[in-house]
DNA sequence: ATTAGCACTCGTAGCAAGTGAGTGCTAACA
DNA sequence: TGTTAGCACTCACTTGCTACGAGTGCTAAT
């Protein structure tokens, strides 16, 4: 029994009519509604096969076929054609393109939100991190009465300001002076490389402002752990409940559950980081609560390791073709915007 | 005919048995449960009174009673009584004060999973926005070979980074030079007031720099806007899927909506700012999809212009006494880690 | 004023019959 | 030998019916 050309496209009606009705699918449809030139008992024949070698099965005895993993496996893997993006889902992308995105995260979040507009499912997206971060800048200024600012700028260019409450606030100029020292101590080391050797000449150059190294590496920490962290948008939850599959209410509850653990979301957009795209279907998923779902991921780039990740969830039955279409869209344009935006402005 | 004590308690029955079973209350269930002294016919009697005042209706001709709107409000106005938080809720909320908390957006994020824990309703919360924000500091300090760093600080401490690319960056003293003048001529201004003379003047100090003014107008206006804008953090969204009034997944899937429509949320928090505590039963919500519902919200202090607002959604069947305390205690719980962590770290 | 009793209402659970979509098998056909 | 028509069978789903029970409103007795 082989899978002759015939077993295809009886595969591929039955996959297309599914994703398409979410009704299993029998053998008089496939007849009557792709002109295969064979009648319905001889669909009836190769379906039987079909279910014998595992690529679809019946929810019921008597009733039509639905594929199985497997069967969405061999269609994603051989069968599934590229789509080209629609006029509307084109102009949709150039509308978030053309519109002026100064910051990371209102970036990750219309991402998220078009896509999900665009697809109906589920979307959730990892702002871009890369390697280890190492100082470009620490910087203090002066605040106010009583305290001073503290700016930590990463090789990457991820920054946070630090607020450090002092009893007396030294004058202007030696809170330059001394934020001087500082930045030609740090600059261009990680946190890590910062030995008992160096921490003692400082303490000796800073003289009266020694103290001020203990909130310093405070903060340090704190900036390297944030620099680190990924974030994840989410947009499109709702959508669940529009899928018949989700129709038994605790079925969506477990669903959601998992999409509010951001740490399960984190894991899994990190562990698809070296693909470029990857599809998993149903069982292939670790997350016990989307056995039932696929999660299809897509990386984009803005160095060779500095990379963030999309992910999209939706049933078995999901569109594939039109999702892997967005998506390499959206990455692409993703890249275009976050090359300009990390060239002339970037913040944390 | 009169809102007697034997009415009141008899209404307050039916909510409170309402709020606990979701299912109409008979006048057999509450002649055995409740131990007014009274007989179920009698309690018939009374109900058809409280009926016909509107504080409670039926689902169907022959059914128990369901508490009205209107019931809710006189409950909530003149019946509930004050709860005290439980042991476990106390700890919860000890458990989140004596954390490490270091970041505003931080705090909210746990603030709202630790209520939506609590109540198993869902809760959202706006960071706490102050008044037109004044300029404190606007310094500029040198970033990398191709770009200069503006650091913008308002009066409450709100601040941003912004990358100013240049073709050619002057040597660090210059930058210092220029940032010193800035400073000047911007502290203590709103975004409004810098006129042209004022403009004028920088012009001719700056020289050769002025052409910095440009982007750094820009960057004032994005951090000012930012300033203003209030952020907000949700949680326990799923939790609305347990109750049985959503078991109706079409209501479930437009509240959602509605949920993950920030602007809405917002709007909504702001409008009840000016409360310390409010409550909005059913129909008395502006929202379409929120008139089956109910919404708490409480509002915290930082200083008297400075607020932020927890609102919390459900079944207009809430328990409003837990909720109403759970509130409080956490509004306190805020106010107190709020006061530290501005004293000492505050960024945006 | 209160209560016991009773007829009435109405949503719901359970059951039986009918319907239809779909299958597998067999025998005839090209 | 592959294909197809025909047929019996399966099974979910709908419809209509009945029985049940929780609950009400009304009336008459206390």
């Amino acid at each position: 029994m082989s899978l002759n050309d015939r077993k295809i496209q009886i595969l591929q009606a039955i996959i297309n009519d599914y994703i398409e009705t979410a009704e299993p699918v029998g053998s008089r449809t496939i007849a009557k509604k792709y002109n295969l030139g064979i009648s319905s008992a001889t669909i009836r024949n190769e379906m039987s096969d079909l279910e014998e070698m595992g690529f679809i099965m019946q929810p019921h005895a008597s009733s039509g076929r639905i594929p199985s993993d497997l069967g969405y496996r061999l269609y994603v893997d051989h069968l599934m054609q590229k789509r080209e993006l629609s006029n509307e889902e084109e102009r949709y992308l150039q509308s978030l393109i053309s519109r002026d995105i100064n910051q990371i995260d209102y970036l990750m979040e219309e991402t998220a939100k078009a896509i999900s507009a665009l697809t109906n499912y589920t979307t959730f997206i990892s702002e871009p991190v890369g390697q280890r971060a190492k100082i470009k800048q620490i910087r203090l200024l002066p605040l106010d009465m009583v305290s001073i600012l503290l700016v930590i700028v990463t090789e990457d260019n991820f920054m946070k300001n630090h607020v450090i409450k002092l009893g007396v606030v030294p004058e202007e100029e030696r809170i330059f002076e001394v934020g001087f020292y500082l930045n030609r101590a740090f600059q261009g080391y990680a946190l890590e490389q910062i030995d008992q050797t160096v921490i003692r000449r400082l303490q000796y150059e800073l003289g009266e402002y020694k103290g001020l190294l203990i909130p310093i590496f405070k903060a340090l920490e704190i900036t390297m752990e944030a620099a680190e962290k990924v974030q994840v948008h989410m947009s499109g939850t709702k959508n669940i409940l529009a899928f018949p599959e989700f129709s038994d209410i605790s079925k969506a509850k477990s669903l959601f559950q998992t999409l509010e653990e951001k740490d399960v979301l984190v894991t899994l957009l990190e562990e698809s980081k070296s693909n470029d795209l990857q599809i998993l279907i149903g069982s292939e998923n670790t997350v016990q609560s989307m056995k039932d779902c696929s999660v299809i991921t897509a990386t984009y780039k803005l160095s060779d390791d500095t990379r963030g990740t999309i992910g999209i969830v939706g049933p078995t039955r999901m569109d594939y073709s039109q999702v892997v279409s967005v998506l390499n869209g959206m990455v692409q344009n993703i890249e275009r915007v976050l090359r300009n935006l990390t060239d002339n402005n970037k913040d944390g």
